[in-house]
DNA sequence: TGAATGAAAAAATGTTTGATTTTTTCATTT
DNA sequence: AAATGAAAAAATCAAACATTTTTTCATTCA
C-alpha cells in the first residue's frame, strides 16, 4: 500500500520505483525539467514512444540508452547496475551494491546511496582522489550539504577556502563552488543535493 | 549578496541566517507549518511581539525560550550553542562545534550538521547508543535517508527488519519506522530529512 | 527603557477558472 | 515487438480575486 503524502509537505510523488530503466529515464528527465517532447527530440524519437519506454511498456534500443547516458553524463553501466532483487531493495542500498554515477579516472567517484533516482533530494557517496581538483567552479540552483567521512577536502565557496576534515560538514545554496583534495589520501564524503540534478 | 533562487527549482527561500535565536524560532515554527498566531497562542503572547522576536527586534524572556524548547522537544542549550563568530560559520560546521538537538540519556544523540535550521532538508549526525531502542514506531510526512558511518543499526520499516552495517544506506517516505541498536558499540549515522521537522 | 500590545498596512498565500501544455492511450505502420 | 501519429486524458499554468499571514508602528505597561 502506498501512503498518500500531501503536496504541501513538499514530498515529491513518485518514490516507489519498479527499478526499471524507464523509471530511471523518467527521473533523469524530470531532474532537468525536460518534457517528454524535449527528451524525445534529443533522441529523435516520438513522444508516444518515450512515454511507453518510461513506463516500461516498450524497450529502448541500446543506441537510445547510450544517448540518454551521454545526455545525462552517466556511464551506460548505470542503467544496468540493478539492485539485487530482494525485498529490501526498495529501502536499502548495501555498501557493496551502490550504483556508480561517474567513471573512475576523473578523480571523483560518485555512487548513489538511495534505492533509486527521484525523490526530494539526492544522497551520494563521493570519493575524491588524492590530488584531484574540480575541473571548473560550478553554480547550481540547488541546496547542497555534505559531511566528511574520511580524509580532507578543500571547498572553495564564493572564493573563500575551507579545509574540511573528518567530521566537518557544510551547506551552501546558489554560491559558486569548487573543490580540491590537497591531502595524500582519498577524501570520502556524503553529499546531499536538493532538488536532484541527476 | 544574496542569490535569488527560483521557486520552481524547489529551493526554499530563507537560508542565510543571522544565527540569532529569533531565526531559530522562525525555522522551527515553519518546520511545523505553524503561523505566528499558532505559536504566539501557545506562548500566550501577541502575534506582533512574536514577529519582532523572530526578526531580532525584541528579546524573548527566558521563560519564552524554555517554552519554545519544550514545544519543539529541544534542549534549551540548543538556542545558546552559537557557532563561533567566524566567516566560515555561514557554510561550515566543524565537528567540535555541532549543535546538539537532543539530550544525552535517551540513547540517541542528534546534532545538526548544517550551519542553521531551515533550508529544504535537514542533515543530522546521530549516535545511537549500544542497546538503544526507538521508544515507539513513528510515521512522518517526510522523505528520509541515511548512511551508516560506524557500528550497526536495525531499521524496522513497515514491519520488516533491516540490519544495516557500516557503509549501508537507506531511504523511506511515509512508512512506519522504528529502530534498535542491537550491537555492542554505538551506531553512528548521517540522517537526512526533507522537509525539516525540527 | 525596552517589553508587549492591538490595529492598520503590506505581503504572502490560497483559490478559482479557463487556457495551454504535457502525458497517456491506442489503432496503425514498419 | 518497435515505433508512429493523433485523439483523449491529465497535469500544469496564468490571471484575478479572496483570504491569511506577517510587518509596522503608535501606544501602553512594568
Amino acid at each position: 500500500m502506498l501512503v498518500k503524502l500531501d503536496k504541501q509537505a513538499g514530498v515529491r510523488a513518485p518514490l516507489r520505483s519498479t527499478g526499471s530503466i524507464g523509471t530511471d529515464i523518467r527521473a533523469l528527465r524530470r531532474s532537468r525539467n525536460w518534457t517528454l517532447n524535449d527528451l524525445a527530440a534529443r533522441l529523435d524519437r516520438s513522444v508516444g514512444w518515450l512515454s511507453q519506454v518510461e513506463r516500461g511498456q516498450s524497450e529502448p534500443a541500446l543506441a537510445d540508452i547510450r544517448t540518454v547516458a551521454a545526455l545525462f553524463d552517466l556511464p551506460v553501466s548505470f542503467f544496468f547496475s540493478q539492485s539485487p532483487d530482494t525485498p529490501e531493495a526498495a529501502y536499502v542500498v548495501r555498501s557493496e551494491s551502490r550504483r556508480a554515477m561517474s567513471d573512475e579516472g576523473k578523480g571523483l567517484v560518485e555512487s548513489l546511496l538511495s534505492p533509486d533516482l527521484g525523490g526530494a533530494f539526492e544522497i551520494v557517496h563521493s570519493v575524491f582522489a588524492a590530488g584531484a581538483r574540480c575541473p571548473q567552479p560550478f553554480v547550481r540552483l540547488t541546496e547542497e550539504a555534505g559531511y566528511v567521512i574520511e580524509g580532507s577536502l578543500t571547498l572553495i565557496i564564493d572564493g573563500e577556502n575551507f579545509v574540511l576534515k573528518r567530521g566537518d560538514s557544510f551547506r551552501f545554496a546558489g554560491e559558486t563552488v569548487s573543490w580540491v583534495n590537497e591531502g595524500e589520501v582519498p577524501a570520502v564524503l556524503i553529499w546531499v543535493i536538493a532538488p536532484p540534478v541527476y
